[in-house]
Order: C-alpha cells, then sequence, then structure tokens
DNA sequence: ATTTTTTTATACCGATCGGTATATAATTCG
DNA sequence: CGAATTATATACCGATCGGTATAAAAAAAT
C-alpha cells in the first residue's frame, strides 16, 4: 500500500552500476547518481539505503550480470578450458560495445581517500575471493594430473587473474578486443592444449 | 632577492608523488597534501601553479626516479632480457617496501570523474608511450632475428605491459614481491632464455 | 470520505572541495 | 636606513560534497 514507487527499481540499479563502473566510487557524485538514474535524493536514499549501499548492490548486480562467465569456467572439465573460458570471459566483459570499458571491481576503488577505505576493502576482498575460487579449481586438477608439470595451483591462479586484471587496464586505456584476445592467446603458450589426457 | 623559501621543493614534491600515488589524483585533496608536505595553500600554489599542475610535476618525477629502469632495460642486447628487466622492474617499483604499492599511473587516475579527464587522458597517453618504446625496441629485434618464431612486435610489447600493469593491481591488492616473481617467470615460460643467438 | 502509509519534490544542512585576497614577515638592493 | 621583492600565515571565497527535514502527492485500508 501507499504510493507506487515512480521508477524501476532494476533500471536504477543499472544505471548505477554504470555510472560506478565508469567512474569508480568516488568519481561518481550523487548529482551524477540522481541525474542519471531518474530519481532524486530521497527516492535513492528511501531504496538503497545510502551511497555506500547503492554502490554494493551494484557490485552485487555486476558480479550476477557481468561476472557470471566465471563460475562457468570453473566448471569445464579440463583445467586449461577453465583458464581460457575465464581470460576470454573478462576480456569480452571489459570490451563490450554496450557498457563501459574495464572492470568495475577495478575501476571502482583502486586508488582512493579514506572515506572509501571500506569500499576499496571490498573490492580487493572480492579479487581475493575469485582467485581463491580459481587456485581451489587448479588444485582439483593437479590431482587430476590436469595442470602442465611443475605449476602450482595458487601461482597459476594469480598468473590468469594478473593477466585478467592487466586486461582491465588495457581495456580502459582504449584496447579493443581482438588486441586483447592476441595477448590471451601469449599468455596461454606455455600451457600445450592436451598436456595429460585428450579430451 | 626577497623572502626566502622555507621549505625544500624536492622534499615537498616528492611527498606529493607519494600522496598521489597511493590515494590517486581526486582521492588527495589539498590538505592532504598541505599537511603531508608541511606548507601552506599558498606557498604550493605559488611553486606549483595549482592542483593539477603538482600532479604532473610529481608524475615527472615518478617517471625520472621510479621508472628510470624502463627505458635502462630498453637497452638490453637481447630481447627476452629487455622484457625481463622490464617485468621485473615493474614488480619492484610496485611492491617496495618504501612508498605505496602499485604504479603512480594507474593509481592516479583510472576511472574518475570529468574533472579529472585530463589527467586521466596524460597518464593513458603515458601507457601508449611505453608501451610504443617498447614494441618500436621488439621491432629492431625482429630485424635482429632476435624474437621467437611468429611473434608480432606491438603484441608482443602489449604482452609485456599487460603483464606490468596486472602486478600493479596484484601489488595493490595485497600481494608480495615473491609472488610477482613468480607470476613473471610464467609469463616468460614460451620465450626461450636463447631463442636464437647464445650470449 | 477519512485515515494511514509510502513516495515524491523542494529546500536545506554542515563539511569539505579547489583556489585566492590580504596582510605580515623576511630577505636583498640601493 | 628605507624600498622593493618574495614567501608566509590567516582568513575567506563560491561550489559541491553526501545526506536529511519537511511537507505535499498518491495510493490502499477502513
Amino acid at each position: 500500500m501507499g504510493r507506487p514507487r515512480e521508477f524501476d527499481v532494476d533500471d536504477a540499479l543499472e544505471t548505477a552500476m554504470e555510472l560506478f563502473w565508469r567512474k569508480g566510487y568516488e568519481g561518481t557524485s550523487l548529482s551524477d547518481l540522481t541525474e542519471g538514474m531518474g530519481i532524486t535524493k530521497p527516492s535513492l536514499y528511501g531504496v538503497f539505503g545510502n551511497k555506500e549501499g547503492l554502490f554494493l548492490k551494484a557490485l552485487e548486480r555486476y558480479e550476477r550480470t557481468k561476472m557470471n562467465f566465471f563460475h562457468e569456467a570453473l566448471k569445464e572439465p579440463r583445467a586449461r578450458d577453465v583458464a581460457e573460458k575465464i581470460l576470454r570471459g573478462f576480456a569480452d566483459s571489459q570490451t563490450a560495445e554496450t557498457g563501459p570499458s574495464g572492470c568495475m571491481g577495478i575501476n571502482g576503488a583502486l586508488a582512493c581517500s579514506e572515506a572509501a577505505a571500506e569500499i576499496q576493502k571490498c573490492l580487493i576482498e572480492n579479487r581475493h575471493r575469485g582467485e581463491r575460487d580459481l587456485a581451489e579449481r587448479f588444485e582439483r586438477a593437479a590431482k587430476e594430473g590436469d595442470l602442465p608439470a611443475g605449476q602450482e595451483p595458487y601461482d597459476l591462479a594469480r598468473y590468469i587473474m594478473t593477466i585478467s586484471q592487466g586486461t582491465a587496464i588495457q581495456a580502459a586505456s582504449g584496447a579493443d578486443r581482438p588486441a586483447l584476445y592476441r595477448v590471451i592467446d601469449m599468455a596461454l603458450q606455455f600451457w600445450p592444449v592436451s598436456a595429460v589426457r585428450n579430451g
């Protein structure tokens, strides 16, 4: 009951996500947000709490809608396919024609004032979580004899994430998708397509 | 003549560089700067013009004092040594005990408001310049038969810079130097130590 | 129709932002 | 000694920051 909301929460959150993605947490002002979302400040605060709450909800949406390839990739039976799907998935997301370039989890708050320290911490933990998930997948691969000889699962995971974070900077600097794909091709050169078993 | 300056310009610039490096251009306020540098705002404006001018001078200092390894590396006679020196040079700078983690050229203004667009553009051009310098070095290597078979100079340069930008994010996320060195080892696996001639 | 509930619009809050006007202090030059 | 010059300290500027108080508007419940 009560007066019905005049805007779509999902649409508004999508807009907020794109703004934070493109301009970062501190680079996006409340005026940017309310103007872009087409709502007033009281409406924003009523639905999303405050700027920090809005950012976290936007980040959750980003993970759910733009990073879904990541956990899908972990299900690949071969470790090399896991790695390649993750690398290309990141590159695709970072260079989509629609939406900002780069990665929201990096653009959001890489370096910032003390006021954004909590957001910065969240994003760092976010990165660590992804890296850990990938490392655990590679640990399984190691047990299965599915890693190139002499490769440590955690080092391999950090390597893959480092490439993806590098392509995020490249994309934010104007690199297009084919350029990133060539980087990925090179990053996977040492990893034989069929190191242990076929399939 | 006139009243003598009561602070050392070089020391003040060093402090400004560290602040911008750690907190970014927009994340560093004039209060942060004047407090850290131990000078007042009129002194800052008298010597450095304004915040943007101070940032550009700090960036110049950063390039001169922290990125000097880069152009030194280009002088290495073998392309693989060029690549390795650059990769380890970046990793060293990004993980120095003294000074902030990561890279000032990336932390400075990766994603920001319109007010910092000019600084952002400068930093992007900065990255492109380094990549181009490296690509031209690899072009020379290609003529000398000093690249692994089938590698394009510009792609190889982008690859090396992508790794270095990735380690910058890793360092800003807490990774230590040995971890980055292991990433670099992996990134160079495809590149034989002596592909063409010995030396 | 009135009450209740929720959202909206407007106007406002103190704090901080980058930047500067003014005047005083400290030096060199004549 | 002035006079000129430069740097300092203090106080201030309008604009914007994130956030909110107040009240009108629009619906459901009685």
